[in-house]
DNA sequence: CACCTTTATGATAATTTTTCTCAATGACTC
DNA sequence: GAGTCATTGAGAAAAATTATCATAAAGGTG
């Protein structure tokens, strides 16, 4: 019998469709999605900062999930493109979860508070460096970096 | 007496104006430029696609350079902003020198060959973003991945 | 529903990366 | 040239990442 999803822990919600893209984007893979998996999803879907690794397997220990599958489901992830990697306010290497299609963030230096920029038209500019560069350009990374609202000092 | 800095070895070459521009960056945060400081410099001027931390070390050994001081020089020079960070082909953290002022990348997805690029006007889309987000914005971190013209499949 | 094949998991160990400590050295100022 | 104080490297320690492998279980099949 498949294993009841719904026995998660009440702080941490998730909707099942997303549950049923994360089995259909394992599955193109001949991967099982399992309750680990969804768990670690989770986890950082309900993140607004991302994580880091390390900081991923300790919040998952509560949920007795090996730091070596922490590892393992955090790669996949990234690979099918549920997570997203940021760069946090010490230059850490964190993991966010992508909720929309292409997204940029930008990033408080102060709290490492994250908000998601859709609007990014790079499709000019990537043209433009493939004619003059001879490079096939595939894709691109793009964060800004401030100060929230609340870390920004009120001026005057 | 002053360390003699053209004892370098032949296979690191650095113009004098460079070691100038250390020393005077070094010297403005009460820090001292030494001969461990300018060769590992020289290390990550000579490079094109950049070193992460454990390769600058191994490359360092020759010259008798410890790992401690490699980390501590490694980030001193990207705190005064003579090395940036950039991400390889699988992620991982390099470190490669701006040779100029403001500068983005290309990353080869393959061979991780790199090179910079100089047009970049995002000023427009950074007011967009701080008037309807609330941030102040104080920069950015962009890379573009794609094939480089060597790693390119040609077309048909 | 029970079975079966194959992937996934977690404990553990091993490896790699990063940070810390401290005595000795040496850069830079006067 | 002397003194001050940042710097260095060896080594230990801590932290992060990867590898190994016996066991558990997902998901298809009869």
């Amino acid at each position: 019998m498949t294993q009841d999803y719904d026995k998660r822990p009440d702080d941490l919600r998730i909707d099942n469709l997303k549950i049923d893209d994360l089995r259909r984007a394992f599955r193109r893979q001949g991967l099982r999605l399992t309750p680990q998996k969804v768990t670690v999803w989770r986890l950082f879907a309900d993140s607004t900062k991302g994580l880091t690794l390390p900081e991923a397997c300790r919040a998952l220990q509560e949920y007795a999930i090996g730091q070596a599958t922490v590892y393992r489901v955090v790669n996949s992830l990234c690979e099918l493109g549920f997570l997203l990697h940021i760069h946090g306010p010490n230059g850490e290497h964190r993991y966010l979860a992508g909720h929309s299609g292409h997204v940029h963030h930008l990033i408080c230096r102060t709290c490492g508070h994250v908000r998601e920029v859709t609007d990014c038209d790079l499709s000019t500019l990537e043209k433009l460096l493939a004619a003059q560069t001879g490079f096939a350009v595939e894709g691109h990374h793009l964060e800004f970096y401030g100060q929230c609202p609340r870390c920004t000092p009120l001026p005057g």
